[in-house]
RNA sequence: GGGUCGCUAGCUCAGCGGUAGAGCACUCGGCUUUUAACCGAUUGGUCCUGAGUUCGAAUCUCAGGCGACCCA
């Protein structure tokens, strides 16, 4: 069962009698191998070219006949072919013992194997730019054989399990994860060129808040304390604008304690912005530009497909009242109901559930909303003015009752951002906090409960402040064309595989 | 939480009640312009686990495990 392993074993222990071991030390290769692609693409086929190079990489496949031989190496930058010539390399390395210096590379170096080559290019007659090799060295030697050369990983679990052969392999994963980086640190310039200040908030807290989810929960052994993770960053960066920080974010990770699906990872990043002296129409369009911005550095425009469809990134975005789309979208009005009954009696006349925790007509517009709106969103559009009672931590509507300056960014029919016009009146704060803390006293598991030196940052006085989240994962799942959470995370949630121990073994 | 599908060699997969297979990888032999190299030979298995039906189970049934997708 791990002959192959034996094999990978018997040839790392011949490598050990050699000079060079199967574990080197340090390498030092002049170029990667897209600079010299790059540099040397005029170098017609046929034709060598003296100049000395070393490349360090990963062989991926090795093509074997007789005297000469072919191996492609992958360096981050990507691949190159070795051209291993038997009388060439047997004059550079005349004192090597038997097989000689190409029957050394030829037996020792299998596929998957890290190794440093130096020697000059030549393109081959096929027009393959090849480092003519003179001199090797095994760098690792691999005891695990790769996925199948041409069909890679297909094994979505596998892929998920042990990523790292999932980078080896796929190209497209690769480019993944090298777009979301260049989002994150995107967002990251765009933030810090017009004056935020990124600060790291903690992660234990003793009083989960500012948003509606179950915390993991965990303990501090020298306190004695029991302490949670956090499920979003707002109420410490609040405290951070109290303090006199005007522009704050935090672009890190939160927990929440919920199942997983393609949209769901329970720890996932989001990045959480505060302006003061702003309100959510101003966040809007700070959002709208930060979006397309990053959105333009990572794809070359504001134009892209997602799963097939087209995406017009390009702002200005749609903005709409949640109350007009669900009025577009089933005809109902909720100006028109000034009870719950009245609203609940007519979402049925139009077949949409009212679930009994439902129990207000905001909340019901919210159901009524994501039932029949939120997943035909697929442009980015703006949706505002939320009911009060699904939004404690945000202010009250300047002219419309029972309603919040908040607005949440749909793009492909998933929550893309949520942001307010924060609530700093620390009377109402608290009332709203307690009526959450009633909930969950009432079997709500998902409600907040009263974070008293919160309230107490607020009597010190915050400016009216603009607050935005944005979720990470999900906006690279947009900029990376992935159907699912999991292909953006690089290393997501998976129960743990039984017998894993014996299989790795393998 | 519900439904559908999947799990067979290191990888990709076929086999669907009658001796467990193919390609790639590995090992051996041949080969100095290949690039999914090629030609020949060999090696490699807890058919996810357990119970049942059957003369006989990878295959049928039930339970469980892990995962994917859809729905809530």
């Amino acid at each position: 069962m791990s002959e192959l392993r034996e094999t990978r074993l018997e040839k790392a222990a011949a490598l050990a009698q050699l000079a060079q071991g199967p574990y080197a030390l340090r390498f030092e290769p002049s170029h990667r191998t897209a600079e010299l692609q790059e540099r040397h693409a005029d170098l017609p086929s046929g034709q060598e070219r003296d100049v000395a190079v070393a490349v360090a990489g990963r062989v991926m496949t090795r093509r074997v006949m007789g005297k000469l031989a072919f191996f492609t190496l992958v360096d981050e930058s990507g691949p190159i072919q070795l051209y291993l010539d038997k009388a060439t390399l047997e004059a550079a390395q005349p004192d090597a013992p038997p097989p000689g210096a190409f029957g050394q590379i030829t037996a020792l170096v299998d596929a998957g194997d890290l190794i440093g080559v130096e020697g000059t290019l030549r393109r081959t007659d096929r027009g393959e730019l090849s480092v003519k090799v003179t001199g090797w060295q095994m760098l690792c030697k691999a005891l695990q054989p790769l996925p199948d050369k041409w069909h890679g990983l297909a094994d979505v679990e596998k892929r998920y399990r042990q990523r790292y052969l999932d980078l080896i392999v796929s190209p497209h994963t690769r480019e993944t994860f090298r777009r979301r980086a260049r989002m994150v640190s995107a967002m990251r310039r765009w933030l810090d060129e017009r004056g935020f200040l990124e600060i790291e908030t903690p992660v234990l807290q003793s009083v989960p808040g500012g948003a509606d989810a179950r915390p993991f929960e965990t303990h501090h052994n020298a306190l004695d304390l029991p302490l949670t993770l956090r499920i979003a960053t707002e109420l410490h960066l609040k405290r951070l604008v109290v303090g006199g920080f005007e522009r704050v974010y935090e672009l890190g990770r939160i927990f929440r304690n919920e199942g997983v699906s393609t949209r769901h990872n329970p720890e996932f990043t989001s990045v959480e912005i505060y302006q003061a002296y702003a309100d959510y129409h101003d966040m809007m369009d700070l959002t709208e530009a930060l979006i397309a911005e990053v959105c333009q550095q990572v794809c070359g425009g504001t134009r892209i497909t997602y799963q097939g469809t087209e995406i017009d990134l390009t702002p200005p975005w749609r903005r709409a009242t949640m109350h007009e789309l669900v009025e577009q979208a089933c005809g109902l009005d909720f100006h028109a109901f000034d009870s719950r009954e009245l609203a609940a009696a007519a979402m049925r006349e139009k077949g949409l559930q009212v679930p009994d925790l439902a129990d207000s007509v905001g909340r019901l517009l919210n159901e009524a909303f994501e039932q029949t709106v939120e997943a035909d969103l697929i442009q980015p559009t703006f949706v505002l003015d939320y009911p009060l009672e699904i939004s404690p931590l945000a202010r009250g509507h300047r002219s419309k009752e029972g309603l919040v300056e908040r607005f949440e960014l749909f793009i492909v029919g998933r929550e893309t951002a949520n942001a307010f016009s924060e609530l700093i009146d620390p009377l109402d704060q608290r009332q709203r906090l307690e009526a959450q803390q009633a909930r969950r006293a009432a079997g709500d598991l998902e409600a907040q409960g009263v974070d008293e030196d919160f309230l107490h940052a607020l009597e010190v006085g915050m400016p009216p402040t603009g607050g935005l989240g944005i979720g990470i994962d999900r906006l690279a799942m947009l900029l990376t064309d992935s159907p699912s959470i999991r292909d953006v995370i690089a290393f997501p949630l998976l129960r743990p595989e039984p017998r894993s121990e014996a299989a790795r073994e393998g």
